[in-house]
DNA sequence: GCATATTAGTGTCCCTGTGACACTATGTCA
DNA sequence: TGACATAGTGTCACAGGGACACTAATATGC
């Protein structure tokens, strides 16, 4: 090539979901400087290409800093890209998605001021860096997808869970009641669940705690639970 | 931030496919310099901030000029990153998968000498630039998986297209046989093509041409076919 | 101790959409 | 005109989710 390209900003931007109370919510951070200052905005930042072995390991370390533990499940969510979008001048953007139990993250942030959870369905009422409102938007529908037919959620939760407690995850992310019995089905059919040795207290009848089985991969199921 | 941070190299790279006589294909480009030269590549290259609206674009561009056309499709597959994978340091790359219908391009390609399109299971035999078989693998994964649960396959077509031609096309994408009778169920119940006024001399009885609904986006399915 | 409330887990029927495959329809060609 | 080839239909079996009633086990109040 003879013509020389102008190398535009390149970022790498996290929409980091957990499910509290039933509610939906996304990790924010207040952005100290310009552009946008005193807004919230998704973690994120460069590549330290000393550092990262690749793009994933940027979002994960820079997850880490903010919640003090790596997220449990992480994915490449899409590239945004535009001349418009910082008005730095044209930008490239990573963005991932990724999910953690509220339960793990519980005793960390606390002691970090600059970043909060707050609930997806309150973004409204927020104001937000950059285009980082659609680009939580995005993540938040391809959770919902991949909860129709995989069972991702399960790393909403910490490493004993019982079926209620994966059951309120799920009906918080689609926003729709599931059946308690479809999901037994699935988590008999996936085959990548173990049943623990403990139970615990309910309220009623003891709960039967189920494990990931170590190293099990996720499951796509055949057909998808119906909105 | 006080550190200063490398930009690393970012490119757009696509995996370009179409079908041809019941082979899945691959575009590939002859590298013309190093490092590399002479291996096959994915036809990409470089963001251009003033003219491409975004990385959509610059993938877009980059398939026309070998091409003669636009792609039918074009979707965003990963970002892949790492220090190793270009001698010249560490690299960031934006693969894209895109679908053109063979009759479409069938005109242009020829008259372009570094451009060829290459049967994906002849891959082995080929010279791959970088790390290039493994985005291709990853782009192939990506269309089976999304022609198990939708009609994107249809991009493999020209506008106007019978049953067993997007059957053909199907079929070549899974490497399993369908039914007949299935397809067409979902043809009818996805809702998004029309039954075109022309039939066509097919051998045996007159086969139906059908057309994408103008401005139709496309249907997921509840099911997948199964494998 | 016993009834009742509460949550966990099971049994079972219906419904929908795919797989399989035979059957009918309509074209070509000898 | 009859053989053949491809297009399109009818229909049954099967699998898995939705719905929901039923049983199981634990807590609490009397």
């Amino acid at each position: 090539m003879s013509t020389e390209y102008t190398n535009p900003l390149f970022t790498v931007d996290s929409v980091l979901f957990t499910v509290k109370n039933g509610q939906l919510m996304v990790l924010l951070v207040k952005r100290a400087q310009a552009p946008f200052t005193g807004d919230w905005a998704l973690p994120g930042g460069f590549i330290d290409v000393q550092q990262d072995k690749n793009t994933d390991a940027t979002a994960s370390r820079k997850l880490e800093a903010k919640t003090g533990l790596k997220p449990a499940y992480l994915e490449q969510l899409q590239v945004i890209s535009g001349p418009d979008r910082d008005p730095r001048g044209f930008s490239v953007t990573l963005a991932y998605f990724a999910l953690v139990a509220w339960q793990d993250v519980s005793p960390q942030i606390s002691s970090v001021e600059s970043a909060s959870w707050i609930a997806v369905n309150d973004l409204k009422k927020t104001n937000l860096a950059f285009d980082h409102l659609q680009i939580i938007q995005m993540a938040k529908q391809r959770l919902q997808q991949k909860t129709l037919y995989s069972m991702t959620p399960v790393f909403c939760l910490p490493g004993q869970f019982t079926i209620a407690q994966l059951k309120t995850v799920i009906e918080a992310i689609i926003e729709k009641p599931i059946q308690r019995k479809s999901l037994m089905r699935r988590i008999e059919a996936s085959g990548i669940f173990e049943i623990s040795e403990e139970k615990i207290p309910s309220g009623g009848r003891m709960a039967q705690l189920y494990t990931l089985k170590p190293g099990a991969d996720l499951v796509n199921f055949e057909r998808n639970l119906s909105l």
